[in-house]
DNA sequence: CGGAAGAGGTTGAGACCTCAACCATACATC
DNA sequence: GATGTATGGTTGAGGTCTCAACCTCTTCCG
Protein backbone atom coordinates (compact mmCIF):
# COMPACT_ATOMS: atom_id res chain seq x y z
CA UNK A 1 0.00 0.00 0.00
CA UNK A 2 1.47 3.43 -1.19
CA UNK A 3 1.60 6.09 1.66
CA UNK A 4 2.14 8.35 -1.10
CA UNK A 5 -0.53 9.18 -3.47
CA UNK A 6 0.13 9.40 -6.83
CA UNK A 7 -1.52 12.30 -8.46
CA UNK A 8 -2.39 12.77 -12.33
CA UNK A 9 0.18 15.26 -14.01
CA UNK A 10 -1.40 17.60 -16.03
CA UNK A 11 -1.67 15.36 -19.23
CA UNK A 12 -3.07 12.95 -17.76
CA UNK A 13 -5.49 15.20 -15.77
CA UNK A 14 -6.29 16.86 -19.07
CA UNK A 15 -6.92 13.27 -20.72
CA UNK A 16 -9.43 12.33 -17.81
CA UNK A 17 -11.39 15.65 -17.60
CA UNK A 18 -12.05 16.12 -20.87
CA UNK A 19 -13.06 12.33 -21.32
CA UNK A 20 -15.81 12.88 -18.55
CA UNK A 21 -16.60 16.37 -19.72
CA UNK A 22 -17.28 14.91 -23.39
CA UNK A 23 -19.54 12.63 -22.39
CA UNK A 24 -21.53 14.25 -20.36
CA UNK A 25 -22.22 17.30 -21.85
CA UNK A 26 -23.11 15.64 -25.42
CA UNK A 27 -25.52 13.52 -23.51
CA UNK A 28 -27.05 15.98 -22.12
CA UNK A 29 -28.00 17.96 -24.90
CA UNK A 30 -28.91 15.44 -26.95
CA UNK A 31 -31.56 14.47 -24.09
CA UNK A 32 -32.21 17.66 -23.99
CA UNK A 33 -33.42 18.23 -27.54
CA UNK A 34 -35.53 15.09 -27.64
CA UNK A 35 -37.35 16.18 -24.63
CA UNK A 36 -38.02 19.85 -26.41
CA UNK A 37 -38.60 18.65 -29.52
CA UNK A 38 -40.47 15.00 -28.78
CA UNK A 39 -41.39 15.17 -25.54
CA UNK A 40 -38.95 11.88 -25.00
CA UNK A 41 -36.94 11.54 -21.92
CA UNK A 42 -33.96 9.73 -23.49
CA UNK A 43 -34.97 6.50 -21.51
CA UNK A 44 -38.10 6.60 -22.87
CA UNK A 45 -36.27 6.80 -26.74
CA UNK A 46 -33.99 3.75 -25.67
CA UNK A 47 -36.79 1.33 -24.99
CA UNK A 48 -38.73 2.62 -27.93
CA UNK A 49 -35.55 2.56 -30.30
CA UNK A 50 -35.07 -1.49 -29.00
CA UNK A 51 -39.08 -2.50 -29.36
CA UNK A 52 -39.46 -0.55 -32.73
CA UNK A 53 -36.24 -2.88 -34.10
CA UNK A 54 -38.03 -5.76 -33.68
CA UNK A 55 -40.34 -6.70 -36.28
CA UNK A 56 -43.40 -8.02 -33.96
CA UNK A 57 -42.80 -4.94 -31.46
CA UNK A 58 -43.05 -7.39 -28.10
CA UNK A 59 -40.02 -8.92 -26.29
CA UNK A 60 -39.90 -10.55 -23.43
CA UNK A 61 -38.96 -7.81 -20.50
CA UNK A 62 -35.53 -9.62 -19.72
CA UNK A 63 -34.61 -9.41 -23.22
CA UNK A 64 -35.17 -5.64 -22.74
CA UNK A 65 -33.41 -5.45 -19.70
CA UNK A 66 -30.27 -6.97 -21.41
CA UNK A 67 -30.20 -4.94 -24.14
CA UNK A 68 -30.46 -1.64 -22.17
CA UNK A 69 -27.97 -2.95 -19.31
CA UNK A 70 -30.77 -2.01 -17.02
CA UNK A 71 -31.57 -3.13 -13.67
CA UNK A 72 -34.67 -4.83 -13.35
CA UNK A 73 -36.69 -2.18 -10.60
CA UNK A 74 -35.43 0.73 -13.34
CA UNK A 75 -37.41 -0.65 -16.48
CA UNK A 76 -40.14 -1.32 -13.99
CA UNK A 77 -40.39 2.14 -12.88
CA UNK A 78 -39.91 3.41 -16.51
CA UNK A 79 -42.66 0.52 -17.83
CA UNK A 80 -44.99 1.82 -15.42
CA UNK A 81 -44.66 5.72 -16.30
CA UNK A 82 -44.70 4.47 -20.38
CA UNK A 83 -47.52 2.47 -19.69
CA UNK A 84 -49.58 5.49 -18.63
CA UNK A 85 -48.35 7.72 -21.43
CA UNK A 86 -50.19 5.26 -23.57
CA UNK A 87 -46.45 4.30 -25.75
CA UNK A 88 -46.36 0.38 -24.28
CA UNK A 89 -48.18 -1.87 -22.29
CA UNK A 90 -47.18 -5.09 -20.48
CA UNK A 91 -48.96 -8.35 -20.80
CA UNK A 92 -48.66 -11.54 -19.38
CA UNK A 93 -45.92 -13.96 -21.20
CA UNK A 94 -48.08 -17.53 -21.80
CA UNK A 95 -44.37 -18.95 -21.63
CA UNK A 96 -43.78 -18.17 -18.00
CA UNK A 97 -46.15 -16.95 -15.21
CA UNK A 98 -43.77 -14.90 -13.37
CA UNK A 99 -42.41 -13.24 -16.74
CA UNK A 100 -44.05 -9.94 -18.64
CA UNK A 101 -43.84 -9.19 -22.65
CA UNK A 102 -43.14 -5.44 -23.21
CA UNK A 103 -45.44 -4.21 -26.58
CA UNK A 104 -45.25 -1.20 -28.49
CA UNK A 105 -48.29 0.55 -28.70
CA UNK A 106 -49.38 2.63 -32.00
CA UNK A 107 -49.04 5.93 -30.13
CA UNK A 108 -45.51 4.66 -29.31
CA UNK A 109 -44.42 3.38 -32.45
CA UNK A 110 -45.19 7.08 -33.97
CA UNK A 111 -43.50 8.86 -31.30
CA UNK A 112 -40.44 7.08 -32.06
CA UNK A 113 -40.91 7.43 -35.51
CA UNK A 114 -41.59 11.11 -35.48
CA UNK A 115 -38.17 11.25 -33.01
CA UNK A 116 -35.55 9.00 -34.57
CA UNK A 117 -35.28 10.86 -37.81
CA UNK A 118 -34.09 14.16 -35.89
CA UNK A 119 -32.49 11.90 -33.05
CA UNK A 120 -29.93 10.50 -35.73
CA UNK A 121 -29.43 13.80 -37.23
CA UNK A 122 -27.75 15.42 -34.16
CA UNK A 123 -25.60 12.60 -33.18
CA UNK A 124 -24.25 12.74 -36.52
CA UNK A 125 -24.23 16.85 -35.96
CA UNK A 126 -22.24 16.67 -32.82
CA UNK A 127 -20.48 13.36 -32.97
CA UNK A 128 -20.12 11.11 -35.96
CA UNK A 129 -19.89 14.27 -38.56
CA UNK A 130 -16.49 15.60 -36.25
CA UNK A 131 -14.43 12.47 -37.74
CA UNK A 132 -13.27 10.41 -40.28
CA UNK A 133 -13.81 7.16 -40.20
CA UNK A 134 -10.42 6.07 -39.46
CA UNK A 135 -10.62 8.46 -36.19
CA UNK A 136 -14.13 6.92 -35.45
CA UNK A 137 -12.23 3.83 -35.46
CA UNK A 138 -9.30 4.98 -33.34
CA UNK A 139 -11.81 6.65 -30.99
CA UNK A 140 -13.91 3.52 -30.97
CA UNK A 141 -10.92 1.04 -29.86
CA UNK A 142 -9.60 3.51 -27.18
CA UNK A 143 -13.22 3.52 -25.30
CA UNK A 144 -13.49 -0.05 -26.11
CA UNK A 145 -10.27 -0.46 -23.68
CA UNK A 146 -11.91 1.09 -20.68
CA UNK A 147 -14.58 -1.06 -21.27
CA UNK A 148 -12.82 -4.36 -21.33
CA UNK A 149 -10.88 -3.74 -18.59
CA UNK A 150 -13.86 -2.88 -16.74
CA UNK A 151 -15.82 -5.83 -17.83
CA UNK A 152 -12.55 -7.91 -16.62
CA UNK A 153 -12.51 -6.60 -13.52
CA UNK A 154 -16.23 -7.06 -12.27
CA UNK A 155 -17.80 -5.51 -9.46
CA UNK A 156 -19.17 -7.50 -6.63
CA UNK A 157 -22.72 -7.65 -7.09
CA UNK A 158 -22.05 -5.70 -10.68
CA UNK A 159 -25.38 -6.68 -12.63
CA UNK A 160 -27.87 -6.79 -9.91
CA UNK A 161 -30.92 -8.26 -11.92
CA UNK B 1 -34.72 18.69 -44.67
CA UNK B 2 -34.52 15.12 -45.78
CA UNK B 3 -37.37 12.92 -45.73
CA UNK B 4 -34.88 10.10 -46.10
CA UNK B 5 -33.19 9.57 -42.62
CA UNK B 6 -29.32 9.27 -43.02
CA UNK B 7 -29.12 6.17 -40.63
CA UNK B 8 -26.33 5.29 -38.85
CA UNK B 9 -23.89 2.30 -40.31
CA UNK B 10 -22.23 -0.27 -38.34
CA UNK B 11 -18.80 1.40 -37.46
CA UNK B 12 -20.97 4.48 -36.61
CA UNK B 13 -23.38 2.81 -34.67
CA UNK B 14 -20.38 1.15 -32.76
CA UNK B 15 -18.30 4.04 -32.43
CA UNK B 16 -21.75 5.46 -30.96
CA UNK B 17 -22.29 2.65 -28.62
CA UNK B 18 -18.72 2.58 -27.25
CA UNK B 19 -18.03 5.91 -26.47
CA UNK B 20 -21.62 6.02 -24.57
CA UNK B 21 -20.85 2.99 -22.48
CA UNK B 22 -17.34 3.42 -21.88
CA UNK B 23 -17.96 6.21 -20.21
CA UNK B 24 -21.15 5.28 -18.46
CA UNK B 25 -20.34 2.19 -16.69
CA UNK B 26 -16.47 3.43 -15.82
CA UNK B 27 -18.43 6.39 -13.78
CA UNK B 28 -20.87 3.91 -11.98
CA UNK B 29 -18.07 1.68 -11.31
CA UNK B 30 -16.17 4.89 -9.74
CA UNK B 31 -18.78 6.39 -8.00
CA UNK B 32 -19.85 3.00 -6.55
CA UNK B 33 -16.64 2.30 -5.11
CA UNK B 34 -16.14 5.96 -3.67
CA UNK B 35 -19.64 5.35 -2.54
CA UNK B 36 -18.97 1.94 -0.62
CA UNK B 37 -15.45 2.81 1.06
CA UNK B 38 -16.15 5.92 1.58
CA UNK B 39 -19.80 6.81 2.22
CA UNK B 40 -19.21 10.09 -0.51
CA UNK B 41 -20.90 9.93 -3.68
CA UNK B 42 -19.12 11.61 -6.86
CA UNK B 43 -21.27 15.28 -6.12
CA UNK B 44 -19.59 15.19 -2.74
CA UNK B 45 -16.27 14.28 -3.75
CA UNK B 46 -16.13 16.78 -6.63
CA UNK B 47 -17.19 19.78 -4.04
CA UNK B 48 -14.52 18.60 -1.48
CA UNK B 49 -11.65 18.73 -4.05
CA UNK B 50 -12.42 21.77 -5.66
CA UNK B 51 -12.76 23.23 -2.11
CA UNK B 52 -9.68 21.21 -0.84
CA UNK B 53 -7.62 22.33 -3.60
CA UNK B 54 -8.02 26.06 -2.19
CA UNK B 55 -5.86 27.32 0.68
CA UNK B 56 -7.97 28.85 2.38
CA UNK B 57 -10.67 26.23 2.12
CA UNK B 58 -13.54 28.77 1.61
CA UNK B 59 -14.65 29.98 -2.05
CA UNK B 60 -17.82 31.87 -2.97
CA UNK B 61 -20.54 29.85 -4.13
CA UNK B 62 -20.58 31.61 -7.58
CA UNK B 63 -16.96 30.41 -8.37
CA UNK B 64 -17.74 26.54 -7.13
CA UNK B 65 -20.71 26.80 -9.28
CA UNK B 66 -18.49 27.92 -12.42
CA UNK B 67 -15.63 25.52 -11.49
CA UNK B 68 -17.92 22.62 -11.32
CA UNK B 69 -20.33 23.74 -14.09
CA UNK B 70 -23.31 23.46 -12.07
CA UNK B 71 -26.92 24.88 -12.07
CA UNK B 72 -27.25 27.38 -8.67
CA UNK B 73 -30.12 24.96 -7.88
CA UNK B 74 -28.26 22.04 -8.17
CA UNK B 75 -25.42 23.39 -5.90
CA UNK B 76 -27.75 24.45 -3.40
CA UNK B 77 -29.81 21.31 -2.62
CA UNK B 78 -25.81 19.60 -2.75
CA UNK B 79 -24.46 21.97 -0.04
CA UNK B 80 -27.44 21.74 2.06
CA UNK B 81 -27.25 17.89 2.45
CA UNK B 82 -23.18 17.99 2.84
CA UNK B 83 -24.28 20.53 5.94
CA UNK B 84 -25.80 18.27 7.34
CA UNK B 85 -23.23 15.87 6.99
CA UNK B 86 -21.05 18.45 8.70
CA UNK B 87 -18.53 18.66 5.73
CA UNK B 88 -19.03 22.20 4.67
CA UNK B 89 -20.97 25.28 5.53
CA UNK B 90 -22.29 28.10 4.60
CA UNK B 91 -21.22 31.85 5.21
CA UNK B 92 -22.26 35.00 4.44
CA UNK B 93 -19.99 36.89 1.91
CA UNK B 94 -18.84 40.43 3.49
CA UNK B 95 -18.44 41.35 -0.55
CA UNK B 96 -21.44 40.84 -1.66
CA UNK B 97 -24.56 40.30 0.52
CA UNK B 98 -26.51 38.06 -1.91
CA UNK B 99 -23.51 35.50 -2.00
CA UNK B 100 -22.35 33.05 0.26
CA UNK B 101 -18.90 31.21 0.80
CA UNK B 102 -18.33 27.63 1.33
CA UNK B 103 -16.10 26.30 3.56
CA UNK B 104 -14.49 23.14 4.23
CA UNK B 105 -15.04 22.04 7.65
CA UNK B 106 -12.13 19.34 9.18
CA UNK B 107 -14.42 16.61 8.74
CA UNK B 108 -14.63 17.31 4.97
CA UNK B 109 -11.10 17.66 4.59
CA UNK B 110 -10.62 14.48 6.35
CA UNK B 111 -13.13 13.06 4.23
CA UNK B 112 -11.26 13.76 0.90
CA UNK B 113 -8.20 13.09 2.22
CA UNK B 114 -8.85 9.48 3.37
CA UNK B 115 -10.94 9.16 -0.10
CA UNK B 116 -8.47 10.71 -3.08
CA UNK B 117 -6.11 8.24 -2.53
CA UNK B 118 -7.58 5.71 -3.67
CA UNK B 119 -10.12 7.37 -5.83
CA UNK B 120 -7.06 8.33 -7.67
CA UNK B 121 -5.79 4.73 -7.92
CA UNK B 122 -8.86 3.82 -9.36
CA UNK B 123 -8.80 6.27 -11.97
CA UNK B 124 -5.45 5.45 -13.06
CA UNK B 125 -6.19 1.32 -12.85
CA UNK B 126 -9.28 1.91 -14.65
CA UNK B 127 -8.44 4.79 -17.01
CA UNK B 128 -5.27 6.41 -17.46
CA UNK B 129 -3.06 3.43 -16.74
CA UNK B 130 -4.69 1.35 -20.20
CA UNK B 131 -2.91 4.00 -22.43
CA UNK B 132 0.16 5.28 -23.25
CA UNK B 133 1.14 8.63 -22.98
CA UNK B 134 0.35 8.96 -26.82
CA UNK B 135 -2.63 7.73 -26.72
CA UNK B 136 -3.85 9.95 -23.70
CA UNK B 137 -3.39 12.69 -25.73
CA UNK B 138 -4.99 11.38 -28.98
CA UNK B 139 -7.69 10.36 -27.13
CA UNK B 140 -7.91 13.61 -25.42
CA UNK B 141 -8.04 15.26 -28.92
CA UNK B 142 -10.81 13.19 -29.96
CA UNK B 143 -13.05 14.03 -26.82
CA UNK B 144 -11.78 17.52 -26.99
CA UNK B 145 -13.23 18.02 -30.38
CA UNK B 146 -16.48 16.55 -29.35
CA UNK B 147 -16.51 19.50 -26.75
CA UNK B 148 -15.37 22.24 -28.77
CA UNK B 149 -18.17 21.80 -31.06
CA UNK B 150 -20.84 21.99 -28.46
CA UNK B 151 -19.35 25.09 -27.34
CA UNK B 152 -19.50 26.54 -30.96
CA UNK B 153 -23.68 25.65 -30.97
CA UNK B 154 -24.61 27.21 -27.55
CA UNK B 155 -27.94 25.78 -26.67
CA UNK B 156 -30.45 28.16 -25.80
CA UNK B 157 -30.05 28.29 -22.06
CA UNK B 158 -27.15 26.35 -22.00
CA UNK B 159 -25.84 26.94 -18.50
CA UNK B 160 -29.33 28.63 -17.06
CA UNK B 161 -27.58 30.06 -14.17
C1' DC C 1 -46.23 -34.98 -4.21
C1' DG C 2 -44.09 -31.26 -1.25
C1' DG C 3 -40.92 -28.08 0.32
C1' DA C 4 -36.69 -25.28 -0.59
C1' DA C 5 -34.25 -22.44 -3.60
C1' DG C 6 -34.12 -19.35 -7.26
C1' DA C 7 -35.73 -16.20 -10.97
C1' DG C 8 -38.92 -12.42 -12.76
C1' DG C 9 -41.11 -8.53 -11.44
C1' DT C 10 -43.14 -4.80 -8.32
C1' DT C 11 -43.02 -1.51 -4.78
C1' DG C 12 -41.50 2.25 -1.64
C1' DA C 13 -37.95 4.98 0.23
C1' DG C 14 -34.37 7.91 -0.67
C1' DA C 15 -30.57 10.26 -3.34
C1' DC C 16 -29.80 13.02 -7.28
C1' DC C 17 -30.81 16.40 -10.70
C1' DT C 18 -33.67 19.87 -13.35
C1' DC C 19 -36.97 23.28 -13.83
C1' DA C 20 -39.76 27.15 -12.60
C1' DA C 21 -41.02 30.27 -9.17
C1' DC C 22 -39.58 33.03 -5.76
C1' DC C 23 -36.93 36.27 -2.39
C1' DA C 24 -33.32 39.40 -1.33
C1' DT C 25 -29.60 42.21 -2.59
C1' DA C 26 -26.90 44.97 -5.83
C1' DC C 27 -26.53 47.89 -9.81
C1' DA C 28 -27.91 51.26 -13.40
C1' DT C 29 -30.17 55.08 -15.03
C1' DC C 30 -32.62 58.90 -14.71
C1' DG D 1 -32.37 59.15 -4.10
C1' DA D 2 -36.21 56.12 -6.56
C1' DT D 3 -37.33 52.80 -9.68
C1' DG D 4 -36.44 49.04 -12.78
C1' DT D 5 -33.49 45.35 -13.91
C1' DA D 6 -30.15 41.88 -13.14
C1' DT D 7 -27.78 38.64 -10.12
C1' DG D 8 -27.06 35.20 -6.20
C1' DG D 9 -29.34 31.97 -3.88
C1' DT D 10 -33.32 29.04 -2.01
C1' DT D 11 -37.30 26.26 -2.33
C1' DG D 12 -40.63 22.69 -3.87
C1' DA D 13 -42.29 19.66 -7.27
C1' DG D 14 -41.35 16.13 -10.39
C1' DG D 15 -38.55 12.86 -13.01
C1' DT D 16 -34.71 9.55 -12.77
C1' DC D 17 -32.09 5.96 -10.80
C1' DT D 18 -30.61 2.66 -6.96
C1' DC D 19 -31.26 -0.28 -3.22
C1' DA D 20 -33.63 -3.46 -0.26
C1' DA D 21 -37.70 -5.88 0.74
C1' DC D 22 -41.22 -8.41 -0.95
C1' DC D 23 -44.49 -11.41 -3.78
C1' DT D 24 -45.36 -14.78 -7.19
C1' DC D 25 -44.25 -18.42 -10.05
C1' DT D 26 -40.97 -21.99 -11.54
C1' DT D 27 -37.69 -25.55 -10.91
C1' DC D 28 -35.22 -28.82 -8.52
C1' DC D 29 -34.88 -32.78 -5.72
C1' DG D 30 -35.83 -35.72 -1.99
Amino acid sequence: MPTETNWLNPREARAWRIFVNAHKQLEARLHRLLLQDFGLTGADYEVLAVLSEHPTGRIPAQDLRDLLEWEKSRLSHQVRGMEEEGLIIREPNPADGRSAMICLLPAGRRAIQEAAPEHVANVRRHFIGLFTPAELDTFAALNERVLNHLAEEPFPGAIRS
